[in-house]
DNA sequence: ATGTCCTCTCTTAGAGGA
């Protein structure tokens, strides 16, 4: 079984991106983020078209998540990360999609920081520990991914010392991922290359994509309930060279049939 | 500072966000 997750930076105007890749990739569960579309604007019979459920969770201009499935069954659990009545940004959305929980997040990205935007990157990251420490004590099979808007490590940036002013690179969320996982979540893509340089996502701005100026953003976390029949992960890069590309790239993993473990 | 690209609106240019 395969699982990715894709920040489509917009989703109509990446539809027909976002279509060839699903196409080529053929992924059975697919988590979105950065919709950028409302709830009635989510492009829903174009992906029905192409073989894929969907639950959604839309905000006009801003954020918006969704997960895909093309033959397990779909069933949206909420689409609020517990923690804040208040907090009114769509960035979470999670579903039972076969035997397994499968959790979307789009963290904050937290710039200009210090700052108002960056205090709610990490009240959000601390409503996101603590959901996750409720999902582990359930001992389910669950996967947590999403676009975390954090670079982990100095391995994870083409050139880290020009990101430390940057919110994604901040000692705080840094730690935070850090506690996250270390709650006993498997980084899967870390788990399956220990040191190679891996990114998910290039800025638009100065070629980087030419350059493999990029970072490492996407992020796909497993419950030990599922971590064992972790047998191989990626990113799909040459997506980010399509022509009207978002400024992300797919990043994916592959799950053994339950019975093989 | 700049570069780019998305979506929105008191719309065809500028603002805000990433």
């Amino acid at each position: 079984m395969k699982i990715a997750t894709y920040n489509t930076n917009g989703i109509n105007g990446r539809l027909p991106v976002l279509l060839k890749w699903l196409e080529e990739a053929q992924p059975d569960i697919v988590c979105l983020q950065e919709l950028k579309a409302p709830q009635d604007k989510f492009p829903q019979n174009a992906l029905l078209a192409a073989g894929y459920n969907a639950v959604w969770h839309g905000q006009k201009m801003w954020n918006g998540v969704a997960i895909l499935s093309k033959d397990l069954p779909l069933q949206e659990v909420r689409n609020v990360l517990p923690g804040d009545d208040g907090d009114d940004h769509s960035r979470y959305i999670e579903a039972i999609v076969g035997r397994m929980l499968v959790c979307c997040l789009y963290l904050p990205n937290g710039n200009p920081a210090p700052g108002p935007k960056f205090d709610y990157k990490m009240a959000w990251f601390k409503r996101l520990k603590k959901h996750a420490k409720y999902l582990l004590s359930e001992e389910v099979p669950v996967i947590l991914a999403g676009d975390y808007n954090v670079i982990p490590t100095e391995k994870d940036a083409y050139k880290p010392e020009r990101w430390t002013d940057n919110a994604l690179f901040f000692p705080e969320p840094r730690k935070a991922y850090k506690d996250l996982v270390k709650q006993g979540w498997i980084d899967s893509i870390r788990h399956i290359y220990p040191d190679e340089a891996i990114y998910t996502f290039w800025d638009y701005l100065r070629n980087a994509y030419g350059r493999n100026a990029g970072l490492r953003l996407d992020h796909l976390l497993l419950s030990p309930q599922v971590a064992p029949r972790l047998v191989a992960a990626g990113v799909d890069t040459h997506v980010r060279g399509w022509e009207k590309s978002s400024d992300h790239a797919p990043a994916w993993i592959v799950l053994a049939d339950e019975e093989e473990t």
